[in-house]
Parts: C-alpha cells; structure tokens; sequence
DNA sequence: GCCGACTACTAAACCGCTCTAGTGACTGGG
DNA sequence: CCCAGTCACTAGAGCGGTTTAGTAGTCGGC
C-alpha cells in the first residue's frame, strides 16, 4: 500500500478513526488493550502522520523557523553561527520538531518571511537573532502572536522570550586581564554598531577604560568580515603610537588580524597582543593560537532549542534563560606589552 | 481578521471557492474581469495559502530536505558547508520554497530521516550529499519514489540525478603544478576513505605519481578535522625524508598543517609546499596565505537548487549537470623545494 | 429555431487527521 | 429496580485548500 492513513489501521482493527487517533496520540478514550492492539497494527503497517493533514487541524507545524538576515555570502564563514546551528538542529530533532532556515539579505525581507511563514502555518515558533539597537522585527513578531525566542544579551525584547549570556562582563574580564598585563593602549574592532550586543560591548570597553585609568582606547565598527577585520587592524598597526593590544568582535576577524600582523613584521604576542571575543577551531588552529573568550555554543543552541521547546508546549509564559558568561580561555596570543611605550 | 481564507475571499467577491481557487492559481476557468478582482481583494485582505491545507490535497509540500550525516559537533566549522547552504537558500527562496536541514549522526539516521520526511510529505526532493563508495542511501531513496539531486564527483548514484565537479582533474592539476616546481616527495592528507570523493582523489593521485615517475608519494586518511589533520602533519613532517609538499583535502586542514610547520619552525613555502583542495575565506586570512583549489561553492549550491526545482516539476528526467572543475589558485604557501634531498 | 459546443461558474467531494458530541453498555448507589 | 455516572467507543464536522462533476447561459451554424 501506498501510505496507510488511520482509516486503514481503523478498518483492518476493526475500530473507528476517532479510536486511532487517541490512540496514537496517548491520549485517553480507549482501553489499554484496543490501544496496544492499534499501536501494533500501526507499527505493521508503518504508518506515520501526516504533518500537513495535522497542521491544518490547527495543530503544530512540527518546525521552528530561523532567519538570518545577513548577505549570504558571508554567512558560510561565521563559525558561531554554524555551531549555533548544529546546537540547536540537536535539541530540536530530539523532538523530531524541524528546523526551517532561511538566509535574507536584509531585515525587510527577514520581517516579510516572519509574516509569510507565520500566515501560512510553516512554523510553530520563531528564533532571532542578531537584534538590533531599535529593533522592528520585535513588534512585528510580538503582534504575529507567534511564540519566539531572541539570542542575546539582556537587551530589549519586549515580552519575547530570550537566551542570553552577559557580554558586558566578558569585555570587562578581558580589559582587566590586558590592564592587569600592563597594557595601557588598547584598540577593539568591533562589528556592526547597530547591534545591540555590539553596543554593549563598546559601552563595557568604555567603562572599564575610565575605570583603568586608561586614556587611549577606542572601538572601531566593522561589517564582522575578515576583510573590514584586516582593514582596520592595517590601519591600527600603521599609525603613530599603534595599540598593544586589539580585542576582536569575533574569531574570524582576529585571525584576519593575525595575519596582518604576520605581514607587517609584527611580532605576536611581543608587540602585539591579540585576543577574540569568540572561539572555535580557528583560534585553536593559527600559530600563535589565539587567546580567546570561550563558551559553548553548541551548548547555546540546545538551550535555545529548549526553551523553543517549551514556549510552543506553553505560550504566554515568557522564559528568559542566562546562560553561563563565556570565559576567557588564554593561550599564546597575549603577553605583557614591550618594553617601549 | 485572524486569517482570511479562499472561503472568505469568495463570500467578499460573491463567488464560489472553486473560483477564488482557479483565480488564485492561474487556472483556467474564470473570466479575466472576475480574476482581476478575486487577485485585489487577496490583495487587500492580505490572504496567503497555507501550505498545510495545499500540501493535504497531495500537492508540493513547498519545501527540500537536506540531511548531513556528520558528528554536529564538526559540521560548524566547514566553511564548504556553510558557503554551500547559503548557496541553497538563494535558489530555493527565489522560489520560495524552503530548505528543510538536519545533522544527523550517521547514516543509519539519515535514511530514517528520509523515510520519515518522505511518508509525512513533509518535502518535495531530497539533496543528498557525501556520498560513500557503496552507498545504502541510494537504493532507499530511488526507493522513496521522491526526487533527489546527489552532489558530488562522477560516481555511481543510480538513477537520481546529480551535480558534479570533476575532483580528479583538480587533483591532477595541483600534483602537475608541484611536480613541475620540482617536488618529489608529496603527501596527501586525504579525508575519510569511505567517501567517494576521497577515493577519487587517492585514485588520481596515485595515477599522477606514476606518471611523473614520483615513487615517495602517499595519502594518509582522516577524518576531516582539523586535529587530526594537525596530527598527521606533525607526524609527517617529523619523519625523516618528510614531504616538501603537503595536499590537504579541506582548507580547514590545510590551516591546521600551516600552524604546525610553524610550530615545529618548518618554514612555508620554504621547506614545505602547502596546498588545500577546497577554498575559502580561511586560505586567505592566514599567513602565508594558501595555494587552493577555488571554485564557487555559493554558485554550486544554486545550482543544486535549480536542479532540484526543475526535478521537482518534471520527475523522471534525470539530469546530470557538470560544473567547472575547480582551478589552482596559486597564492604564498608553495614554492620548488629546497635543494637538501 | 433548435442543437451542440463552449464559457464561466457552482456545489461538493476529497486529502488525513483531530476533536467534540453523542451512544450504548455497564456499574453502583439509593 | 431505576437513574446517574462512567467508560469505551463511534459518527461526523471541520481545518483550507484543490479538483471534478455538473449547470446555467451564450453563441454560432444550419
């Protein structure tokens, strides 16, 4: 037989479709013996649901959607995002819910697939990413009235629920650690400032520079790419009284900044130190290996997942769930700053 | 209102379903002046289909699986992947159809997936990739009576249809290159031997070496990551008679291998040729940068996409389609070999 | 002026599942 | 012994589309 429906499982019982249905669902309204009976058949005839005939009862799509609204091209190189992913793929399909993924170009389009997928029924819950200072996709999403969940720091959501680490405390840990070494010039690439968490990451540098007493420290925005990440750390290295120490937004630009360095004779960690605000294989493999602020982001994926989970199973109830604040994993790129000042 | 549907256009319009339907789809049976204001009152009311409902009545599901049996956990950090899914997500969008991901452990999980997808209707065509040299995937899918495109070299895959470079080509072309800058002694850090792919480019590695009349040429597997392919390196490189050149069959290894020599204070290109057999971003940001094999991955995956669309609406015909064979991107880390034998 | 073909549309079945209202059998309390 | 309550189950509506069979109305030809 082509594909068994539970009229055909309800037939060759002898029961009703009504009695199948409970029955493969757990729920109560038929016997112990019927049910065993109706879940063996349905295991003979390997029978499996069909979500599309289930979706439209106005039950679950079994699918959260994610949209990225970064240019494609340089999504494919951003190992956080893969490692988010494959995070959050684990923690979704261990309650075989789908993943839909989507790659927009900007977040114009990233509102209008909300409302698509939303309109249609494709997903049964929404997760963000990458929020911005004042962000629209939050209203559009609140009024949706689709259940979603924001990756981030402690930032403004509204009533949406959110997975977030505490960015602000890294960047002071990883200030404290360079001042501690003795470095008193301090530059950080960072990415695109209209992001809320590379805001606070700028706001943190800030702060704890006052509270150093450090006087030549700067933040410069970058696009995230390791083109904008050579760029700048070309232009750091090439002027008067250059930093002795640079803090990347992410590990791709560091490891662009290595290489810059290893172009311009700058010896790393002697003249300069390098650290990157996140971790994968890339820091590990480049010599010098790069000290970097660490966490799991695969971890971060199955908690998101998680709580996806559980906002879909609960509506209404908002989740805010902090996740541990990354630490700084020290390996051979930073040192105490040479000698001349 | 909650959510028009093609019920209520038709109340407004004053027609019946069936007529919103055809207007809807573009199908004969209405009149232009009917369908023109069947068309704005959509509009208006701002209706879209739900793809539950569609896909019940035995239409698309309006989306395409792609299953990845690897380990999560190293799925993030292969840019091939990522470059690729972006590459994916732009064919498919344009026409809005959807791109349906999994990471699953193995294959025995990846052919329940498809099973899976395949009985819930959940997908319109499978994008398989990875193939192994005697694949069991390749019968359950032409099984499934559901289209698939099969990425990868010129290799047996039955009856689907498929997408290919031609990876013996590209291998010769970089063991001509090395052979004629005077190297005799190169090695291959080959990936998993149980794909198709690697075989091919063990195969013509060999075929290459004989014909150079090169005898101190071997490839050694891995599994692709990067810490094996730093172990293999390190155990190349402290052999005596080691390598002058190294190929590395990803550019996450060939990164890897670099870090190495410079751990081990092996200079490159001076005492070790390196090059990687895939390209991305991560060849360029390091230093020096790498000698590759480059090709489009982003315009790889389009053209999967558009495969698999135009399978999706004319099953039966298989199509084959070749894409260009990757070229040698000659960049910093190859050179002639020493002259110490 | 009548028949047949065509057009423009309607009514309703259908896809596979969920869920509610209803039914008949059995049980237990008064 | 009767009625209420429970249990196990059935019948059928409904989800939002697509599609088929059927039906008026128009038109042209002879």
């Amino acid at each position: 037989m082509a594909r068994p429906t539970i009229e055909d499982i309800a037939r060759r019982v002898g029961v009703s479709k009504g009695a199948v249905s409970f029955a493969l669902n757990g729920r109560p309204g038929v016997s112990e013996a019927t049910r065993a009976r109706i879940l063996q058949v349905a295991e003979e005839m390997n029978w499996r649901p069909h979500t599309a005939a289930r979706a439209l009862g106005g039950a679950r799509a079994g699918a959260v959607g994610l949209v990225i609204a970064r240019p494609a091209r340089t999504l494919g190189v951003e190992p956080f995002f893969a490692q988010l992913l494959s995070g959050l793929q684990a923690g979704l399909s261990a309650h075989s819910v789908a993943l839909e993924l989507l790659v927009v170009e900007d977040t114009t389009a990233e509102i209008e697939v909300y409302r698509r997928w939303a309109s249609e029924h494709r997903v049964d819950g929404f997760i963000m990413v990458d929020l911005k200072v004042r962000d629209t996709r939050v209203d559009v999403v609140e009024g949706l009235g689709v259940p979603a969940v924001v990756l981030g720091g402690p930032g403004r959501h509204g009533s949406l629920s959110s997975v977030w680490a505490d960015d602000r405390e890294a960047m002071l840990s990883i200030v404290d650690y360079l001042a501690a070494l003795g470095h008193r010039r301090i530059a950080h690439v960072a990415g695109l400032p209209a992001f809320q968490h590379t805001q606070r990451r700028m706001r943190a540098l800030r702060d704890s520079a006052r509270r150093h007493g450090l006087t030549d420290v700067s933040s410069l925005p970058t696009d995230f790419s390791d083109a904008e990440g050579a760029a700048t750390t070309r232009m750091l290295l090439s002027r008067p009284g250059r930093p002795t120490a640079i803090v990347y937004d992410n590990d791709l630009m560091a490891v662009a900044g290595l290489g810059v360095a290893g172009e311009m004779g700058v010896a790393v960690p002697g003249d300069l130190s390098i650290v990157a605000f996140d971790d994968s294989v890339l820091t590990r493999i480049v010599h010098p290996a790069l000290t970097a602020l660490t966490r799991d982001t695969f971890a971060l994926g199955t908690e998101v997942a998680e709580t996806m989970l559980a906002l879909i199973a609960e509506p209404g109830l908002r989740r805010d769930r902090r996740t541990p604040t990354p630490r700084l994993a020290v390996r051979e790129s930073t040192a105490p700053p040479a000698l001349a000042g």
